[in-house]
RNA sequence: GGCGACAUCGCCAAGCGGUAAGGCAAAGGUCUGCAAAAUCUUUAUCCCCGGUUCGAAUCCGGGUGUCGCCUCCA
């Protein structure tokens, strides 16, 4: 299997610290807010490494952190004058359901910042023990300066940085690209007792603890956003590496940013769509569909039309799996040939070449060609147990069900509307046919003043 | 100012030196009482200009354009 490593630039052979064990973290949402569409990139792109892994008989440990405790947090707090730890439940809460809603599934380990306040602060004081972070009135910086290896995961160097017109300005810092380790509390926020004072951890040092902690000192894949290279990952390369990691990670993984019709998303161009939003028009698999044709370090842009292209190809595999009758050949017994393994070759091959799931897609897309050629069953079975690895087709008992019971209310409304076609006539025959029918099959029909009514009756 | 990514049919998109996958949309045919579904057929030489090569969408150089990072951000 090839991946593109952020840390190489270039695609490498991925070779598992421990032979048939994946260990790998993704930086998970700051839980100030629901998290938008673009957030959902990753989450969903992460879930289908992990699926692809474990498809391919690897162990996988996976951890997505949460952060609760931050200035976004903070600023959120004040704003709706709640606790910040009401703020972070809330959202927490909120992100879990999100997720479920976007048949994400969830990974071993979701470590809250909070707890891990601890082990940062052990952390902290090792780097300032190593003269590798100072402190200055309650603040607590890494010294960028005195680690040599600083900017090799995003390729930049100190002196750029020091030039660059938009470093902060702040006078405590040795150098201006120091970043916080440690934050002294204003008052009335959040804090916790530490060597210099009460405070709160910086964002940085987190993933480096609860990464260490689940996972060990150094493990097999660290992904997230493009944006988180520089400075988070960079940043905590620096703390790791510090602190006594060869690496921290061997693998550093980043997807791509979603725009919204060619703009960056943003709050002030009044084009922000939370997850939430989007699933009350569409649906998961069609929010999957739209990120996965389209390679996951490729920018992708999100509008109304390409959704609906989407929806529209999802919609079509639909058509086979109902036209199949996939819940009366779910439990038969097959055995894949050689004409159905091609395709699962060719699938596994796409994915082995550093995840490129729209060429996956495209396989799938060819076994439903050859499904409605050939009418072998067995072409569904593959169909599912590929589409799952992208995590389509998740539960689809469920959901062929489910479509039934869906339709089962607008159809009873339907035949009742027509009741009503006869009644006005004084087809009088046909209005009772039509009520006795349905009572045969327990729906029961009540006229009342307001209309028909109907309700079960078993 | 520094660093980087991308430019392939109407739209989305794969392609990683050997002669342009796939999806959506569209048009026509078959099938059909009519629809739907299915099926067959049709639609690009890859932003421009040079170069390397027997051979380039794919490599190199130069343009043009779009986007991103350098500040919290997936």
């Amino acid at each position: 299997m090839n991946i593109y490593n952020t840390l190489s630039n270039r695609k490498e052979e991925f070779k598992p610290i421990t032979q048939g064990k994946v260990k790998m973290y993704v930086c998970g949402p700051t839980v100030y807010n629901y998290f938008h569409i673009g957030n959902a990139r990753p989450l969903i792109f992460f879930d289908v490494v992990k699926n692809f892994f474990e498809y391919l008989g690897n162990e996988v440990t996976f951890v997505r952190n949460i952060t609760d405790i931050d200035d976004k947090l903070i600023q959120r707090s004040i704003e709706e004058n709640i606790p910040v730890s009401e703020i972070a439940a809330k959202y927490t809460k909120a992100f879990f359901e999100d997720c479920r809603a976007l048949e994400i599934s969830p990974a071993d380990h979701h470590p809250k910042a909070t707890e891990y306040i601890n082990d940062m602060i052990d952390l902290i004081k090792e780097l300032v023990e190593k003269n590798i972070a100072y402190e200055v009135n309650g603040d607590v910086y890494f010294s960028v300066s005195d680690f040599p290896g600083y900017g090799k995961l995003s390729g930049k160097k100190i002196d750029d940085l020091k030039a660059g017109a938009r470093v902060e300005a702040n006078k405590q810092k040795k150098h201006p690209a120091d970043f916080t380790l440690w934050k002294k509390a204003k008052s009335g926020e959040p804090n916790w007792s530490s060597p210099w004072g009460e405070g709160r951890p910086g964002w940085h040092t987190e993933c480096v603890v609860m990464s260490r902690k689940l996972l060990g000192k150094t493990f097999d894949i660290h992904g997230g956003g493009i944006d988180l290279i520089f400075p988070h990952h960079e940043n905590e390369i620096a703390q790791a590496e510090a602190s006594g990691n060869k690496n921290l990670a061997n693998y550093w993984m980043h997807n791509g940013y979603l725009n919204i019709e060619g703009e960056k998303m943003s709050k002030s161009l009044n084009n922000f769509f939370t997850a939430r939003d989007i699933l009350k028009k569409y649906d998961a698999e069609s929010i999957r569909f739209f990120f996965l044709s389209k390679h996951y370090r490729s920018p992708i842009d999100f509008n109304e039309s390409i959704i609906i292209e989407s929806k529209q190809a999802v919609k079509n595999f639909y058509n086979i799996l109902k036209e199949s009758d996939y819940l009366s050949i779910k439990d038969n017994k097959f055995e894949y040939s050689d004409v159905h393994l091609k395709y699962k070759d060719e699938f596994i091959s796409a994915m082995n070449n550093d995840f490129n799931t729209a060429k996956a897609i495209s396989v799938l897309f060819d076994i439903t060609k050859t499904y409605n050629k050939t009418k072998d069953p067995i072409y569904i079975h593959l169909l599912i147990e590929l589409g799952n690895v992208l995590g389509f087709f998740m539960n689809i008992e469920e959901k062929l069900n489910n479509e039934i019971s869906d339709i089962s209310n607008e159809l009873i409304d339907l035949i009742i509307n027509y009741r009503i076609s006869f009644k006005k006539e004084k087809n009088w025959k046909m209005a009772d046919a039509i009520r006795n029918d349905l009572k045969k099959i327990g729906v029961v029909l009540k006229d009342t003043p307001e209309g028909t009514e109907w309700s079960i009756e078993k």
